[in-house]
DNA sequence: TGTACATCAGTGAACGCGCGTTCACTGATGTAC
DNA sequence: TGTACATCAGTGAACGCGCGTTCACTGATGTAC
């Protein structure tokens, strides 16, 4: 059958979309590439008509992943202030509702421990991200007149995927909520908020 | 041939030693029966002579780092007070060298996000590593009088894995350099150090 | 207006490879007699 | 003291399965004449 002009784009897209979401649940070894065809309502053989390879579609998948917190992020900022934005995003992403959801939330905590052993082109698109990330919560800092705001971003971000990645590692609810409030705390506690 | 006495032990124990130190460079996924058996100069037909599965390997080379890192710790608190085992162990844990030899480290930011898709056995073990860890840590944090030892404990605790599993996603040195200078003067600075 | 042909997103069978697992076998040494 | 047998850590071929990748084919629709 033929297509409407759009529709391999729009095929594309929604693979892509679906993978985000896999991709951060399973992790890129374990995102099959029969799975997110099916899961797209296609079969594994169209697959190539749409990407070159598996590493490919993976880069591409990623980015579709930052490009989506990208968007949830400003929002923060434009709903109030540099300090409202700090705080509203911390307690977004320090929680149990983004512990309980890695299909809809940061790449960092899903991914990091992946990454040593990914493409070239993937942790490209990683790096790309990270630092949109850390400058984007950087000038939230300088904003509200703390030293060394690219400095302190960095460390609140790692503090930030760390208490997440740890809180989905570990299988002790009690800790696990605990290591989440404790750390929602001190992260805030250090930004004066 | 028959061997001596404790000849099988000797070679579960080689074994096991060389998975700790690649199941933290190549993940869980990555570590394969055959690799392993060779590295330890013997054929894979020989891996079922001393572990029921792989998952049962998996969790005791798990089990085998834990014990490593447990021993380094002590060695921490043996050497100083609880305020020099603090800083000296926060000095190891968020540097350069750690991050560049993950076979020789922490298992927390090595493994972290592949637990979510591990083996209730492998998970248990890692719960039981974490929470030594946050333990031990927790009480040196006592030590020198900080509230809520235990809570500040676990954020610190994510803090520094997080820092080094973020730090080793990142590909552009610089990014991971300032991440873990400015990730280790933060959590000194938490705990007055 | 009607007919033959080109296009191309998607199909589904097949291939190669890596990997966990199984299993019949080996062969040096301890033990029974 | 010597000989036959049992033991068992380790060998290496083979199996099944999942997965990325390839490829000849399909068939609805636009285009050329």
């Amino acid at each position: 059958m033929r297509y409407s002009e759009n529709h391999k784009q729009e095929t594309r897209g929604r693979v892509l979309k679906l993978a985000a979401e896999t991709l951060r649940e399973e992790g890129p070894d374990r995102l099959g590439v029969a799975e997110v065809m099916k899961a797209a309502g296609l079969t594994h053989g169209g697959f190539y008509a749409h990407f070159k390879s598996k590493d490919e579609f993976l880069a591409a998948a990623l980015n579709e992943v930052f490009a989506q917190s990208g968007e949830s992020l400003k929002r923060y900022r434009e709903k109030g202030s540099a300090r409202e934005a700090l705080s509203g995003y911390i307690d977004f992403y320090v929680s149990q509702t983004h512990r309980d959801h890695p299909g809809a939330g940061c790449p960092i905590p899903a991914l990091n421990s992946h990454l040593p052993r990914q493409s070239k082109l993937f942790r490209r698109v990683f790096d790309i991200g990270v630092k949109r990330l850390v400058d984007q919560v950087g000038l939230w800092i300088a904003e509200i007149g703390l030293e060394n705001p690219e400095q302190v971003a960095a460390s609140v971000v790692s503090a930030m995927a760390g208490a997440i990645a740890v809180s989905r590692a570990v299988s002790d609810p009690k800790l696990s909520d605990e290591l989440i409030s404790s750390a929602n705390a001190g992260i805030k506690a250090r930004l004066g908020l």
